[in-house]
RNA sequence: GCGCCCUUCGUCUAUCGGUUAGGACGUCAGAUUUUCAAUCUGAAAAGACGGGUUCGACUCCCGUAGGGCGUACCA
């Protein structure tokens, strides 16, 4: 291999929303791209026009975007280079390497079926492969068929795959351009990743045989062909297919989850290539390790509780600031309302403390509903079971017992272990009720974390309206 | 039907002829603990099956089974 500069790209039917096993696809690209130093291209193949839509292209753009793969230049629409894939086609018609066929669907029919019925591959073999262009019918209709080798055989040399043959015989003079001259998929991939200086394809094995046939056009035009790396599918948990009838998600499915792209990208880039033990890793790490000989050549499941527990390291590790910037970037995916100053403060205050449990972003904002409760806090009806006359006494003596504390964290736990001893109480006893009464919960921060940033006149004002409503 | 591909714990995977088959998620048990988490310790858990090749196979070859993809004037 020469020091040829590296190109993938990344290229998806805009039919639907960007479906996990696209956006793992685009992600392998985007990082073999960067791991070279070469280019990462986005095409958009959008000459079915009757289910290609914009705002399929658009929900592509923006997952692509949530996931962090930037792409190098514009995105290119297929469907504006129909007269450059017809160009091509005329060309391989002067070289004699594809040909006008002007047989009509119900001969093709009629011909699939004796077939058949004969016990052979149903492969159309047309006439005017062969025929003088002379005999041709004026004015009919007609397609341009690749004119494919019949005997040896054809070798794709896979990174994922190894090297796959096939016999010629097995494979058909393709259709490159339909009677109405829009060019078939097979064509134009092999047109436009040809002129985009594409080196490198990496795409689902579902396009495997593809490859075989494409490298036929490939040498029709004398072209180089690229390298290709077809990597096994994503399935659902119960091993089918993960396709969009079996209610796979959008990867805007999982950025509504609350999951961080850093972590989407971890988990994603874990399936189906690894880096030996290496479970845990950031993007930057994932850029440097990326190689094609690592890719699995199984398909591999789709595991949500492994994503949520690396999206929990993730979020771990994560400064508290970049944590704030992405819980204001769900906030505004959902159309929610956008944070107060104080709320912000109040968040980056208890960051800390909340990221330490959280394995989603609503996990955050959850935890994180102490801040804006309003006095009187109503408890919810798990909360209310743990106030009784006992309890509210308890809580009258510690508000007393904490007149002098500085309302540090450190401090609050010391005087709650000097009034648990005095109370002869375990400190959970006195931990859990005073919990209730700063958030009418039982489950949130730690409550010295809580009283802390709550401050000293909010945090008794809630435990006295707790001792109080006796 | 034909062609091609795949097959290690429940799941994601390591292993590139010689390992007590390793790690991670999940599960279970224990520790810790102010709740929930997190964390720590430990446990159960795998080479689809049958033949070869070899001193020795998860690893190489053949077959079987199961699964997937393709076989369009869809992409």
């Amino acid at each position: 291999m020469s020091a040829s500069p590296v190109v993938t790209r990344f290229a998806p039917s805009p039919t639907g929303y960007l479906h996990i096993g696209g956006a793992r696809t685009a992600l392998f690209n985007w990082l073999y791209a960067r791991h070279t130093g070469g280019k990462f291209l986005l095409r958009i193949e959008d000459t079915d026009r009757a289910r290609s839509t914009p705002e399929a292209t658009q929900a592509i753009f923006e997952g692509l975007r949530w996931l962090g793969l930037d792409w190098d230049g514009e995105a290119v629409s297929q469907f504006g280079r129909l007269e450059r894939h017809a160009e091509v086609a005329r060309e391989m018609l002067a070289r004699k390497t594809a040909y006008r066929c002007y047989a009509t669907p119900a001969e093709i029919d009629a011909f699939r079926a004796k077939a058949k019925a004969a016990g052979r591959p149903p492969l159309f073999r047309s006439p005017w492969r062969d025929a003088d262009p002379a005999t041709a019918p004026k004015d009919a209709p007609f397609v341009v068929r690749l004119r494919a080798p019949r005997t040896g055989e054809t070798a794709v040399q896979d990174k994922v795959q190894g090297d796959v043959t096939w016999k010629n015989e097995t494979l058909d003079d393709l259709i490159l351009l339909r009677s109405d001259g829009v060019p078939t998929y097979m064509h134009a991939v092999v047109v436009d990743d040809h002129d985009m200086g594409v080196s490198h394809v990496i795409r689902g094995d579902d396009h495997l045989t593809n490859a075989a046939r494409q490298t036929l056009i490939y040498r029709a035009m004398d072209w180089a062909v690229p390298v290709f790396a077809h990597i096994p599918l994503i399935h659902g948990p119960d091993g089918a297919k993960l396709s969009k009838r079996h209610g796979a998600l959008g990867i805007d499915a999982y950025r509504d989850m609350g999951f961080l792209p850093e972590a989407m990208r971890n988990y994603l880039a874990r399936l189906g290539w690894s880096h030996g033990n290496d479970e845990f890793f950031t993007t930057e790490q994932a850029v440097e390790w990326f190689d094609l000989s690592h890719l699995g050549k199984a398909p591999a499941r789709f595991d949500v509780s492994k994503l949520g527990h690396l999206s929990g390291q993730h979020i771990r590790s994560a400064q508290d600031a970049t944590l704030l910037s992405e819980i204001e970037a769900f906030l505004a995916s959902q159309h929610r309302a956008d944070l107060s100053a104080d709320l912000r403060g109040g968040l980056l205050r208890a960051m800390p403390g909340m990221k330490e449990r959280a394995k989603t972003l609503p996990d955050l904002l959850e935890m994180a509903r102490f801040l804006t409760e309003d006095r009187p806090i109503e408890p919810d009806a798990s909360a209310a079971k743990l106030l009784n006359d006992t309890s509210r006494s308890m809580l009258t003596r510690l508000t007393a017992h904490l007149q002098n504390a500085t309302w540090t964290a450190p401090d609050l736990e010391e005087h709650f272990r000097d009034f648990s001893a005095a109370e002869g109480l375990g400190l959970g006893k006195i931990a859990q009720p005073v919990r209730v009464a700063l958030t009418g919960r039982t489950i949130s921060p730690s409550v010295f974390d809580m009283m802390e940033i709550l401050g000293r006149d909010e945090s008794l004002a809630r435990l006295e309206d707790c001792a109080r409503a006796a």
